[in-house]
RNA sequence: GGGUCGCUAGCUCAAUUGGCAGAGCUGCGGACUUUUAAUCCGUAGGUUGUGGGUUCGAGUCCCACGCGACCCA
């Protein structure tokens, strides 16, 4: 015996249920079967037995031998004769019988000292049903192909909220939901990318390590890199790498992928999270929302079937159609009742933030208020879809200025459900206007706020060769689950970061 | 960061004023050749999140810490 199986065997404080399984898994050792054999030579997934049999009347039996496999959820003796319920990992369950007259006392026996709920089976035997109308395989032979040594919670409690999260292979074995929902996840995405795609745009992947962070305002984290000896940090958004790709000539780029920062972590969350960035020569603001728009109703339709979704709580949501548009100030100036422009003195948005109960960071400049402004009076009101045009210049400093309206810059962000969804831009692509940006961010960085941004000399050299005039956009992943689902984003990835135990 | 609540058997949860730590499912042994969260008989399973303290006696009261949920900033 190997010093492993000593650990994993003779634990005297584990508990009884796993014991009990170990000592089977070594019972089958000693008789010379594997607990983990290779495979089993499959003839037919659960489903298509289901499908290949859907018609077999009740009682009958079809005169077919399959060999399938999947995990035992569910199992019943009655005496001579067991049964088994079986899944696979697509949802689809299919019954399996085992019958003392058909394998014999000795096969039926070992079924009932070995087989546990949770192991792996495969099954061979003729597809029948059951005098209770059932499809089930009459196994002629079965083996463990794989051995479950921790017992399956009950499967009909809810399992705790934690030990979803933190456990969620479990999750998935027992809640119908969880698959789904990893399913859901795959397919929206898999439409994103089929519908850039259908537009020419070109899929990259751009460093997620960098020797400085930049294309957002957001605490970074930090890593080092031993060979080189210098600091990195993990992305916090891919934005300057995609427009040095535009720069190049790649005129419809987009990049799904991580995007790390270095902030709180709560129910809309992450620090790490999943980021479409999508990238358009000879677009603007206008038409990367449409885009925008379009991305996110035609993941609806391919994933859901529609544009009005099911959300978790039992309510439909309308994606579809047009969504409302407003601005900024101007909505802001509804919600105050007094007309608020770009052009309001810092004191007054200070009287204002007073006046609201709103607490004020001093360092906060005119635009970086307004936001915050416009963030606790109107953000948890926007339930429908709606984009929300034109910013402060002063807090977007990659963002090409408005072409009509001095001191606002031509971005929108999209509020789904009350919360941010995604934001887009006519790009700043002037690179001395671009440079005169950055180097009033790492004056603010020298200031000691650590988000702001720091000079990229490559990419204002990328800049200073011509980048087309764009519109750029940037949708969370995770986000646009949520708001197809009405998940939590511990919902929406499968593995969120969790502190250890 | 502040407040409130929670952490008990494999899972989900009880436990009265501080007085023998329980149930259901699961497990184990038995009966049953058509079960579907079967039924019946029997039975096992606990360092009550961790560490201190008060007390004759602590799941329960006090302190600290860990993890989590909700609310607030």
């Amino acid at each position: 015996m190997t010093e492993h199986e000593q650990t994993i065997d003779s634990g005297p404080d584990l508990p009884e249920q796993m014991k009990i399984r170990r000592e089977k898994r070594a019972a089958l050792l000693a008789e010379g079967k594997q607990p983990y054999p290779l495979g089993y030579p499959r003839t037919h997934s659960l489903a298509e037995l289901r499908e290949q049999f859907a018609e077999l009347p009740e009682g009958e039996s079809s005169g077919v031998t399959a060999s399938t496999t999947g995990r035992v959820i569910f199992t019943r003796t009655a005496g001579k004769l067991c049964f088994a319920r079986l899944r696979d990992g697509d949802g689809t369950e299919f019954q399996v019988m085992v019958s003392q007259g058909k394998v014999g006392k000795e096969a039926l026996d070992e079924w009932k000292r070995l087989v546990d709920i949770g192991d792996h089976l495969g099954v061979t035997g003729e597809v029948v049903t059951s005098k209770r109308g059932e499809l089930s395989v009459m196994a002629d032979s079965f083996a463990i192909t794989a051995k479950a040594l921790r017992p399956l919670p009950v499967a009909h409690k809810p399992l705790a909220e934690e030990t979803r999260v933190r456990q969620r292979y479990v999750d998935l074995i027992v809640r119908p939901e969880a698959r789904a929902n990893a399913r859901n996840r795959s397919a929206v995405v898999r439409s994103i990318r089929e519908q850039l795609d259908e537009r020419d745009f070109i899929e990259v992947e751009t460093p997620m390590m960098q020797v400085q962070p930049g294309g957002a305002t957001a605490r970074p984290f930090m890593t080092h890199m031993n060979a080189y000896d210098i600091d990195l940090y993990m992305r916090i958004a891919p934005e300057l790498y995609l427009k040095r790709c535009v720069v190049g000539g790649i005129d419809r780029v987009f990049e799904i992928n991580r995007n790390f920062r270095n902030e709180g972590a709560d129910s809309s969350h992450s620090p790490e999270f999943a980021m479409l960035e999508a990238y358009q020569a000879y677009g603007d603001y206008r038409t990367i929302g449409e885009l925008t728009k379009s991305l996110i109703q035609g993941a609806a339709r391919s994933a859901f079937g529609s544009e009005t979704v099911e959300l978790a709580d039992g309510t439909s949501y309308d994606l579809g159609g047009d969504w409302n548009e407003i601005t900024l100030f101007g909505s802001l100036s509804e919600a105050l009742g007094e007309t608020v422009t770009v052009d309001t003195s810092l004191d007054q948005l200070r009287a204002y933030a007073e006046k609201v109960e709103l607490g004020v960071d001093p360092l906060w400049g005119h635009g970086k208020l307004a936001e915050e402004l416009f963030e606790h009076l109107v953000v948890d009101d926007l339930h429908a879809p709606t984009f929300v045009y034109d910013y402060p210049e002063d807090t977007s400093p990659l963002t090409r200025g408005h072409r009509t309206e001095s001191g606002l810059a031509e971005k929108w962000d999209l509020y789904v459900r009350g919360f941010e969804l995604a934001t887009g831009y006519s790009e700043l692509v002037d690179p001395v206007i671009q440079r005169e940006r950055l180097e009033a961010q790492a004056r603010l960085a020298a200031k000691g706020d650590v988000e702001a941004m720091t000079v990229d000399e490559d990419f204002l050299r990328a800049m200073e060769y011509g980048m087309p005039p764009s519109g750029g956009m940037g949708m969370g992943i995770d986000r646009l689950l949520m708001a197809l689902t009405g998940l939590g984003i511990r919902e929406t990835i499968l593995f969120p970061l969790v502190k250890p135990e």
